[in-house]
DNA sequence: ATATCGATTATCT
DNA sequence: GATAATCGATATG
């Protein structure tokens, strides 16, 4: 049997407490799975429920944002935690995050997929995709520049918003769904300390990111490319 | 099915 | 000037 449709809840999403992101990426990642996120804009509700996040350990992790330092950019990072971080990458795409850790210390989670419960059609149009099969349903919000469009994330509108407060019209709720089935693996897309298991997803759910390709075998493709 | 590439800009070296 | 926590399109088997 293939992975059981997300119940939804419509029970009040009462956003999660600050202590829940006062503590390292890492814990903060797994349980975040499960959780849901929430936008609430002009009345209307879009609801989803996160399956695949990264870890960013902050200075000391390379592959993190925060390891250049605390910069203009990165600020959110460094700051107190439960904080939107939302970056601009590939001169395309907003990626959404959440601070970790006590203020002064960087780290943080990067949502990378969830499953949509409420809103498809608002999220289509967002995405500008026209939802005839599961398949399009699925490229709404697998991928963490998907998700940020269809929830219609920018940098101007949510960077440094508070995630913990409804007032900020978007934060993270809990629905009292519990996660299965947790897996780790390797971060995606990245150059560096790309064999940490940060990587943490619902594994068996329709929605996660990425190929299937065994990450050391396309490692190695790459590299040996067009010497 | 997998592989490669262009888009387009904030940020850092 | 190069790179990037990505995506969608195109080429090819």
């Amino acid at each position: 049997m293939g992975t059981p449709p997300s119940k939804v809840n419509r029970e009040k999403f009462q956003p999660l407490h600050r202590a829940f992101f006062a503590r390292g990426p890492r814990r903060v990642a797994r349980e975040l799975l499960g959780k849901v996120l929430v936008r609430h804009s002009d009345g209307q509700f879009l609801t989803a429920r996160i399956v695949e996040v990264e870890a960013y350990l902050g200075k000391n992790d390379p592959a993190s944002h925060s390891a250049a330092g605390n910069t203009a950019r990165t600020a959110v990072l460094f700051g107190p935690p439960g904080y939107a971080y939302v970056y601009f990458i590939y001169g395309n795409h907003y990626c959404l995050n959440v601070s970790c850790e006590r203020d002064g210390r960087a780290g943080g989670v990067l949502f990378r997929a969830v499953e949509p419960l409420r809103g498809v059609e608002e999220m289509a149009q967002a995405r500008k995709i026209e939802v005839r099969g599961p398949r399009d349903l699925i490229r709404l919000t697998s991928g963490p520049g998907r998700l940020a469009e269809a929830f219609g994330i920018t940098r101007t509108r949510d960077n440094g918003g508070d995630l913990t407060s409804t007032h900020s019209g978007l934060w993270i709720g809990d629905d009292g769904f519990h996660a299965r089935n947790i897996k780790t693996t390797p971060r995606i897309g990245i150059s560096k300390a790309a064999d940490k298991r940060l990587r943490y997803i619902l594994a068996g759910n329709a929605f996660l990111s990425g190929r299937k390709t065994p990450p050391e075998t396309r490692a190695r493709l790459k590299f040996d490319k067009r010497v």
